[in-house]
DNA sequence: CTGAAACCTGAACCACCTTTCAAGTTTGTT
DNA sequence: AACAAACTTGAAAGGTGGTTCAGGTTTCAG
């Protein structure tokens, strides 16, 4: 229960073999979380999938918890990471939402075992998911204010608006990325409609 | 597995005694889950609290997901009783965007517990989450529809656009209701800034 | 009143899974 | 080469908790 290792969760290898079987362990136990869910994914079958003994699975984590901590930490990172490298300074500021969201669609798409993971968080390591959750919604407040300060956006925007943002996005790529069905719109269709909405709103301005 | 029973995950009671029972259960299943999440949650915790002995749970369930699955879907109805509750015709389209959500808001702090377990059940009914959402978002769709009719909404509104509003929602009902932290918002601010977002967007119109 | 159906009871069954451990193998350094 | 540390192994300990079941009690229609 108690974090008794450092700031990983993984017990450091100390050989070349070691890091390679710590590896494996991550890879497989990313496929048999996605596919069983936290609660019905057992170590057996991590180690099965690994292609090692049981037993070497507790000379690189403490519990089942820890390696699940560990892939959420990860990941978490991974999306972050995925969102920056589609934004670029010289965009503007509805621009980069734009951006954001359609590399979120695309980036949800391809990693839809990701998304059960994080999600699956919210039972597992609440405290994980919070901070994911917190953390955009900091980033995106940024961008917001960043926006204000250029006069792109109005002013007076927060968190709320931030959290209204990152609401959207998430449920667009809940419906449109892991839910994806025959005879949607692309990603493309989807995020200008986003973009709309986020920039002008829907109310009729003449009569 | 299969479903062998009617509509109703329930076996139904045939005596008041048996109703009572039944009742008990779905009142005690809902606070352990609560408490504890589906997994951590035991048959023997809910009869305890039900005050009824452990092998009476299967008198009136196939199983553990059986019960957990009846509660879902109650749940289901209930958020979708309040939120119509708060509605009226004589509203207009975007005053009606706002009562829903100010009810949405106070519904989810009054009931947090409901909101653990519809989130659960992501894991645990995969197909009653999804329907929970399909369902909310249609309602959704249609309210934009209506406003686009009336001339309030501009036109070409759809289920993009109703994603998007959900997910609005839904994550200011996590940060703001589930998530409360002393120093928010009011919800009626809350609401309010959404609304705006809703109605004018973020762009700032004039130069 | 009476019998059958409904309902209740809780100990025991059982399947499954996390975690431990003692013994063996490999790696890397001196 | 030689040794210690790192790493691997898989059987088995130890728990847990969902589910069953045979026998008893209550309800209620006829």
């Amino acid at each position: 229960m108690k974090a008794e290792q450092g700031p990983d969760q993984a017990k450091a290898p100390r050989t070349e073999r070691g890091r390679k079987t710590l590896r494996k362990l991550l890879d497989a136990a990313t496929r048999e979380f996605a596919d069983h869910g936290f609660h019905d994914a057992s170590i057996s079958g991590i180690t099965r999938r690994a292609g090692v003994a049981l037993g070497s699975f507790y000379t690189y984590f403490d519990s089942k918890d820890a390696i699940f901590r560990a892939l959420v930490s990860d990941m978490s990172e991974g999306v972050g990471r995925a969102a920056r490298q589609a934004l670029s300074p010289s965009m503007g500021a509805l621009e980069i939402e734009h951006a954001a969201l359609h590399a979120f669609l695309s980036f949800a798409s391809e990693n839809k075992e990701i998304y059960r993971i994080i999600d699956e968080a919210e039972f597992v390591d609440p405290d994980s998911y919070r901070a994911h959750y917190e953390t955009i919604g900091t980033r995106i407040e940024e961008r917001l204010k960043a926006g204000d300060d250029s006069g792109e956006f109005i002013s007076g925007l927060g968190a709320p608006e931030a959290w209204a943002v990152m609401g959207m996005n998430v449920f667009l790529g809940l419906r449109y990325a892991i839910w994806a069905r025959e005879g949607d719109p692309a990603f493309e269709e989807i995020a200008r409609r986003a973009n709309d909405l986020l920039a002008y709103g829907i109310a009729s301005s003449g009569d």
